[in-house]
DNA sequence: TATGAATGAGGTTTCATTCAT
DNA sequence: TATGAATGAAACCTCATTCAT
């Protein structure tokens, strides 16, 4: 008479239930963001318990912000800034690899950009959290585009690294409201030619002056 | 609550009480997206009771459906697509006017991204209302592409138009994130430079092949 | 044709609504005190909803602090200090009513005490009101004392105005937890005895020295 | 959440951990009481966590109880009724000795008296324990008063007692609100005073008549 | 001699909404 | 043209407690 193994999952695995309730909270909260994710519905996709959660997590800001932190994990191992290329293809090759990122893992940037666009009185760590990822992506940005050519200065630079990361984000909504009607792989490559001739534009004009 | 001695604008009440309930409603939705705008908060922010906005409304849904409405109607007032200019300065002079526009009246963009990169399972009035209305802004971003010149195929100017709403997109956003240290008319200035670039390169690479 | 007053209580009667929530958290809070009064045990006991609950209070701080005010309404008709008495006889007076006060509405001065004694981080708004109330008895206790002569000291005064209201307190105790056991009036005819004793002894050793 | 390198004095620990729980338990339940001690409270401060407890304690009541036990045996050292004083001079020193014994050890007596005060359905352990404390210092004090004069009824030493007791928890709670405006120990030697002057005129009435 | 993890019940409060007036 | 009052559902979070290890 072998009764089915019942499998009283009692025993300590708290590593495995933190992944569960992060997998469902980010699931829910690059749909819904910040408000729109409920723990209740955390509870419910994941299979634990809503108290549970709290065992695992302070409170929802503190989970919310554990799911930006995994998902920026995540993405940096999709999103490798090459080192080695020589100056001129750099744009171009970082352009069609962050639109391979952006298509691999829209949830980070869905549920970052949401964050981001809001302005509530206290900021929640998640937001904090994105911002400082996103500058650190400003960071790298910054670093490429200096390699191009000393001539560019910083301002240049910074303004350069800022329309490249704005097209980036640009670029994911439109896919987001227009889904397969955009081609984000060759509207990545339109924008990389656009950084790339705009700096050599620059760069022509600062050594005609 | 109501601590003024009623006055006996009858007729005119009805349409002053929707003002101040869409004026608090708008801005809380700009900074709260559409879960984070509770009906609660409207009226403790218009001093209207909350049933007097079920007045007024027919629900949650349609309260932000009309915020964005009215936001819309302001926004055309500002972002005015000149019709009438020749071609070639026709896209810095949208890029210079939209900047200005962004500027002007962030919360409807906020708002509106914010209910675009939502995924809820019933998509609110509110977020088919944004889409429908940036739609009407991407054909008007068409039609004046198009002008460039008959040499661009529509799929050109279909990839242009959605590289320069992604643009403005994407550099409303880093103004949010980025605040004073974000020059917008610069980099918008720079987006439309980039784009009539783009399209005159297209253009000649047409005419090449 | 005057069929049943069927009373589809839905009109608005707030005022009675407030009572029976008044009278259900009086009820509760006097016997469990502040931590032990549940919103979700008012809501039972009185038959509103705790949502409704919070119509009439804004938190359960609010409620408690209300019951405490009402209830030292109640108290204050109960307990009258006799303004035109001679002298003599006043704290004999004050004495035995304050023992029929005691006994009329002990869940005033249950409730009371036990916010007095509690010291939790934030001191809850109905403490704060208790410990007020508490000081107009004390002012009151402290110009019938001093009426009783001029001889007193200010200090003596006050010393005896603190021992009155410190025996009241103590017998009300003793009567909480002996019961039947314990006979007020005889105890609180005895403190009123032993108050006057020591105010006239008091007198005395001031005019000797 | 240990970070102490395992020591290895497995004996001591057991007690040592005990005395963390009571120490800590002591400390919130004397300032919220019963219902406002939570294990979730009492782990954090004493850093143990909620499950420790329970292995020492067997549920919340059985805590609380040991808080009151342990803080009365630290009351008894401070508090010790003389025995071979002579008689006139008891009343008057037992004052001075609880007035100095209340400065000390206000815990005890304030979480005792919050407990004696609420009346929950099912009474508290701990409450059940103060009271029975509280009853020994009953008897204790007929015993000392008994000792005054053999004229004294029954019923007169039983009221004394009740007033004295009456007298200290009153003033304790004097104490607690008035803060350093109240002079506990010149309080308490007034209350010996009364006291004394009380029994004494009880004596004499007895004999008159 | 502990403790990490879990859990159901219940805590306070807010939610969107309705309805009688 | 409003609104005071009510309401069930659900929000976030804490509760006391258990149990396998």
């Amino acid at each position: 008479m072998p009764d089915q193994p019942k499998r009283r999952q009692r025993r300590a695995d708290g590593e495995l239930s933190r992944t569960r309730i992060l997998d469902a909270a980010t699931e829910i909260a690059a749909e819904r963001g910040y408000e729109g994710t409920s723990i209740g519905a955390v509870s419910a996709k994941c299979g634990l318990p809503a108290s549970s959660i709290y065992w695992h997590f302070k409170d929802k800001d503190d989970l919310i912000a554990a799911v930006i932190e995994r998902s920026f994990g995540n993405w940096l191992t999709v999103w490798q800034l090459p080192d080695d290329v020589i100056a001129r293809d750099r744009l171009m090759e970082v352009a069609t690899g962050t639109a391979k990122a952006v298509l691999d893992s829209p949830d980070f940037l869905r549920l970052g950009l949401m964050l981001a666009l809001e302005r509530r009185p206290v900021e929640p760590k998640a937001r904090a959290m994105f911002v400082q990822v996103r500058q650190r992506a400003f960071e790298a940005l910054q670093t490429s585009i200096r390699d191009l050519g000393p001539a560019l200065t910083e301002d240049q630079v910074s303004q350069l690294a800022t329309y490249a990361l704005a097209g980036a984000d640009g670029l994911f909504i439109a896919k987001e409201i227009g889904g397969d009607t955009v081609d984000l792989v060759a509207l990545f490559a339109l924008h990389g030619q656009a950084l790339y001739d705009t700096a050599l534009r620059m760069i022509a004009e600062n050594e005609q002056r």
